[in-house]
DNA sequence: GCTCTTCCCTAACAAGTGTTTGGTAGATTA
DNA sequence: TAATCTACCAAACACTTGTTAGGGAAGAGC
């Protein structure tokens, strides 16, 4: 008999039940790891059946024990992120918080979710606008509609209570917060010296209060060099 | 003779010169368009030159008189977008403005050129990373990094002077400045209700001011909804 | 012992890839 | 009119692609 490819049947009602094996781990999970890794690295056009069999220590064929093809790498490896971070996201909008704290509580989920599910995350970015086109990722657009709503109903209750800025344009608000939350996937490293909370604390703060200074004094009239270089007290050096 | 190809010296010293033929185009611009056109929509893997000569009508191999390679297309795309783009940027860095100024004209500069370069920005965002290794596009990472010293400079000088905010993370809010002004060029369409400087400028609106509302009120006094459970007020965090 | 299962290899396949070569209709020039 | 140039076509090339078929080594359970 042949015939595993057991595709874990990722819908949400059943739990993964994860198989092990001799040594103790997941192989099927550890070699969905190693292709999104590749995936995220080459983008998925690029990324040969082979290369991942490489970086996995074996050959292309063999890959074919686990995974009925190529394309369906990359559907459980979109749809695993995909149900973790709605699963996420669900918790955000039960708890019915102000506009305010759900708008942290959306944009630290997403940072905590891009920790595990870093390369599904440039896949997703990457390759989500023409595979969504494919019937097979269909619930791609689908999600994309429900982020839709999720965030602009968050918005509009903000501009609503007063929140939010008054003259907000919505969907184009929307689009530049989804837009820059999800880029940061691609320069944001876990192994760096802030986690997902910090970075979302810090990111919640320059998208809602801004870049510039908010204190009417507004700049000085002449730029006045300061003493040698600029003295930024902690940050220090900016690779 | 069967040896045009001529590329045109893509370098700022000599004007490009397009040569007009019957028609009174240049069928080489024409072609590059088209094939940006597809790399845009496809990606630069999954476009294929038969692709590409199927928009164009006319047979793959017939490419191959006008251009040396696949990937020479890709590079002439590429670098005359960059060659105009920072064109238009120079023109700002010798403005020498304040940088709030310096900061609006960027991101004007950028969408500006988004309307003429679109297909090849969505080509740069999503393949720069990947071709900046081969040496033939070794130019992308050297803008990358003049775009990184212009952008990181005038942050700077704007934390200087008191018209950014004093605790501004250079590094995360240059990464974030940065991605977020190009991703939009995914979204925006110049035949949208909104120009280059429409839109340019309400970026910068939301982007130096922010999304929440400034007054110290916060929202109303009647949110329409529950009163909230974390009725934050004011910025309070973030530091 | 024996069987069954797991996991991988070897070897090939058909289709698609970028690219080259030689040729040619039609306009342009001499 | 003859020669040349422009812009394409037709057909093939060597190679890479995702995928399949058959087989076999190692271990578990009886």
């Amino acid at each position: 008999m042949v015939t595993p490819k057991h595709a874990p049947a990722r819908n949400p009602k059943e739990a993964p039940a994860q198989k092990k094996t001799a040594t103790g781990t997941d192989r099927r999970a550890e070699l969905l790891a190693t292709a999104a890794e590749v995936f995220a690295e080459l983008g998925y056009n690029a990324t040969t059946v082979r290369k991942i069999a490489d970086r996995a220590g074996m050959l292309a064929g063999s890959l074919y024990y686990h995974f009925d093809s190529k394309e369906s790498m990359a559907d459980d490896i979109l749809s695993a992120f995909l149900t973790d971070l709605w699963e996420g996201y669900q918790r955000i909008e039960e708890a019915e918080l102000s506009p305010r704290a759900t708008f942290e509580g959306l944009v630290t989920e997403s940072f905590r979710q891009m920790e595990r599910h870093r390369p599904a995350v440039v896949i997703y970015q990457k390759e989500a606008r023409r595979l969504s086109a494919e019937p097979r990722f269909a619930y791609l657009a689908a999600s994309q509609q429900r982020f839709q709503k999720l965030w602009t109903r968050t918005l509009e209750r903000g501009v609503e209570d007063g929140s939010f800025r008054a003259g907000l344009d919505i969907p184009v608000a929307y689009r530049f917060v989804r837009d820059s939350v999800w880029v940061a996937a691609i320069w944001y490293r876990p192994e760096g010296r802030k986690n997902a909370a910090e970075i979302a604390e810090q990111y919640t703060a320059m998208v809602l209060d801004g870049l510039a200074a908010q204190d009417g004094s507004g700049q000085q009239s002449r730029p006045a060099r300061k003493p040698a270089k600029h003295g930024t007290p902690k940050p220090s050096k900016h690779g």
